[in-house]
DNA sequence: CGTTACTTTGAATATAGTCAAGCAGTGTGG
DNA sequence: CCACACTGCTTGACTATATTCAAAGTAACG
């Protein structure tokens, strides 16, 4: 599809940190940001941790670097992706404000993947140490630790059901659907926002060809579903999205009309609120 | 495709309890089992660990089972799954000796997916809270417990890879070759096993149709890279399977032979070992 | 021995991919 | 300011891969 790599910058590390203002988070802001309850046992801990800023384009970590730190967004949008065994590189997930990035890393304690901003990015450095000595802290702390990364395996395993069993248009809708929810969460719209990632991006992170994605959205216009102008996107019907299974094939469909001969097909059940709030997720 | 759910039978637990013959196993041996060095401060660690049989076809949890035991595989094969938005089965692992069970559930602390037994089977039961009592007792355990966390994180995210880019003939070839591994470190012969899983829930797990499954592995038989024998195979040419890309179209192919008029399209690089065991993963 | 479940194989079809061309917005340099 | 190239996106036509439907074969089970 497209190679791998393109020309990936290394961040300037010590430059970043010496102009970035030197913001600093407590411990607090970071279990805010992480969306849990500060631990009882964390409330007198008095570490920081360090902000670092990334320009579009720059690279956060890339595959195969040692651990060090975690990266927790506290704003902008980013792209994680790995390179698989054809070289061909796989969009894993777009990391947006209060995501955590690099917990694959922990098991061989080298990144798995690497990670770009989309946007001008702020992102908190956790040190894998400091997170080891919030887990020997706090025994709560340690409990929602493995329930973040619990979580990431649900959302990953979300992805893994909606790789094999959705066609085309389903998984269109239900990333639209997606994005909507989460920058619902940001505070923003969930009917009018504008795609960070370009079409190629959304199409490898869907696991379907780039004019397959382009198509859907041109489709969903038509049926009056969606506005597209550009990355500039308004979903107009988020039921339609989220539940529809699949579109009359093509050739049941009056050209250019969204007039269809066949009915279109739509799941009842609700979806699974994959990227939604979780109030029972934070602790008590 | 197949429908979610035949017919589950609950797990008779304190029946199977009180027949299993009342084995526990220590602390040590659980660690034994994970493939990871007892830590230093778990020497003296004196909990025991109940152990439950399984009949083949008996069910060793529900998806939405509240979260209270997690299980580690003494011996048998099991298969785990989890519903999709369209009611449909979404065969998710197989699981076998050493492989941890239910760290999905972590999250919400209900189980996420269910697992069957697919033989009779030897399951280690681990409270959560017993989880936790390690954690709090040993530093080295909690770390180990993020460690095999981050693993299933980067096993799925595989899985997500075989799914986006690979062929159908790629993915049943790299099937072969993981179950192959996967015995090999059971102390089997990697070239020689039994599959214990039906056609259908290797479909499942792909992502592709039974039928293609079906007939793939027939293409593998007649151009001798293995042999297929019911659930039996011989794996003559691993190097084949696990960096096929793709076969020649089917009509570049001679009917019924294996002679070729267009190359095989194979893969250069050394997959990765997904299911190895790696040294660098016990604890020194 | 008949019923059932599982598997294989063939033929037709549909979905999505590939190739190719054109369009639109952006930026560069004359 | 315009011409030009550049990149990203859209659309069409064709094709390949894999699914679906159908039928028949095989093993397993009571």
């Amino acid at each position: 599809m497209q190679p791998a790599t393109t020309h990936l910058t290394r961040p300037a590390f010590q430059h970043s940190v010496n102009r970035s203002g030197e913001l600093w988070s407590s411990t607090h802001e970071l279990c805010d940001l992480l969306r849990i309850c500060l631990p009882q046992d964390l409330r007198d801990d008095h570490s920081r941790y360090q902000h670092v800023r990334f320009k579009a384009g720059q690279t956060v970590h890339l595959n195969n670097d040692a651990l060090s730190n975690l990266f927790l967004v506290n704003c902008g949008f980013l792209k994680s992706s790995m390179t698989d065994d054809l070289d061909k590189e796989l969009v894993l997930s777009f990391p947006m404000k209060g995501d955590l990035i690099g917990i694959d890393s922990i098991h061989r304690q080298h990144h798995q993947s690497q990670t770009v901003a989309l946007s001008d990015c702020d992102i908190i450095l956790i040190p894998y140490s400091s997170l080891q000595d919030l887990c020997k802290k706090s025994e709560q702390f340690g409990h929602t630790i493995l329930q973040i990364m619990s979580r990431e395996l649900v959302r990953e395993r979300y992805m893994l059901g909606v790789q094999r069993s959705l066609s085309a248009e389903a998984k269109v809708g239900r990333f639209l659907c997606m994005m909507g929810e989460r920058y619902a969460q940001l505070g923003y719209s969930s009917r009018r926002f504008n795609l960070r990632m370009s079409r190629n991006e959304i199409a490898n992170y869907l696991g379907v060809a780039i004019e397959t994605v382009s198509r859907i959205l041109s489709v969903f216009h038509r049926l009056g579903v969606i506005t597209v102008n550009q990355r500039e996107i308004v979903i107009i019907d988020a039921g339609f999205l989220s539940n529809l299974v699949k579109l009359p094939s093509a050739r049941d469909r009056i050209p250019k009309q969204a007039v269809l001969k066949s009915p279109i097909m739509i799941n009842q059940k609700m979806p699974f609120p994959i990227y939604q709030q979780q109030p029972e997720f934070a602790l008590s």
